[in-house]
DNA sequence: AACTAAGTGTACCGATCAGTAAGTATTGAT
DNA sequence: ATCAATACTTACTGATCGGTACACTTAGTT
């Protein structure tokens, strides 16, 4: 298999977006930053939008493996594992290169609605929604398992917490977000009967 | 007095940056947005960036005032004004120009801690959060006031949820952001010995 | 009438933008 | 050894970038 010339751009031009942004990053700073010629560039992604959207699908991967996998290394049972969720969000936040979210950042700079990179990074927020969604679905009441719409409500309150969090942080407004949000989800948890938080 | 082109050029300009991103917004476009002349323009402002400068001081006035007068119309009461916060929050979504917060996306193109356009993204968040928390200082509990240090911590997470909301009606993730919101607020507020609420 | 302040249009600067053309070097598989 | 795929260098396109130079108009003041 190739361990191609692709890959590495992808990778590389992943770096220098979420450090420099979108539009104030031309193809020949990629060119200078990756070493990578513009003519192989062109031969792999047809426009810069295209390679944006590469970018996009790599981050999206990249970080909900990550951050699930994480998840799942730190507790094992449902309330834990949403607990465990604003403890992975610290974590992100603690690494050197946080820069904030790049689907957040991405939609600032592309904001027409049927702009297909728009549409990517409203696609990603819903699937870590979902991810999220499926673990609340499995929360233990006194009463056994939440309703469907109860679980969709209380997810939708704590991904309210996760993007504030994400979104302060990176505006250094809260230099503990993560933890902030993780009190509030408690508050919330408990507001909703979950048992033993 | 004059109501000089300075003010129409940072009224005009607002508009197009906000919609259209700042980066990816030229001064020849401004030019034929606005139709006043780049001479004009470079007699006001130096740069670029100082229009920029300018154009977020114009919205921070513009968003702040707005914002906390109509929570002052809502409600009287520091518990109604600070559930009101988040009513008007979803009035702000319903306008039909809404495209996120401009501090948001402004702090998303200028990522650089030292540049002043970001610092004052920053700075925009950190007024919002202090009227906020004037509000929260206020409110009664059985016991009288909240101490400083759990007004403060209420006042976070209420910001969280705040912030988060804006995104995810930005990013069209959830279509009633305000009202979500605020049914958590309410949840945080009765976890905190709120009377009334 | 003379002066000033504030505005205009046009043309330009060098740099950079996204994207292309043409020709050459490197590589791995057969 | 040959062939084809892949990447390379260099140079280029026309458009646009932020910003400037210069000559002109307009309006208000004295």
């Amino acid at each position: 298999m190739r361990p191609s010339k692709r890959d590495e751009l992808v990778q590389e031009a992943l770096k220098v977006f979420y450090q420099n942004g979108f539009t104030a990053t031309g193809m020949d700073m990629l060119v200078k930053k990756t070493g990578i010629s513009k003519t192989s560039m062109y031969k792999h992604f047809r426009t810069k939008d295209d390679l944006i959207l590469a970018v996009l699908r790599l981050r999206d991967e990249q970080l909900r493996n990550w951050f699930f996998r994480r998840v799942e290394e730190l507790a094992s049972s449902p309330l834990g594992q949403l607990l465990a969720v604003f403890d992975v969000l610290e974590e992100w936040f603690q690494q050197p290169d946080f820069q904030g979210c790049m689907f957040i950042k991405a939609s600032s700079e592309f904001q027409c609605v049927d702009d297909p990179i728009y549409n990517q990074c409203t696609e990603h927020k819903k699937l870590m929604f979902n991810s999220v969604l499926k673990i609340v679905r499995e929360l233990e009441t006194d009463s056994g398992k939440l309703s469907p719409e109860i679980a969709e409500k209380l997810t939708r309150q704590l991904f309210l917490l996760k993007e504030g969090a994400i979104v302060l942080k990176h505006m250094r407004v809260s230099g503990s977000a993560g933890l902030e949000a993780k009190e509030a989800a408690v508050s919330l948890l408990q507001a909703n009967g979950i048992r033993n938080v």
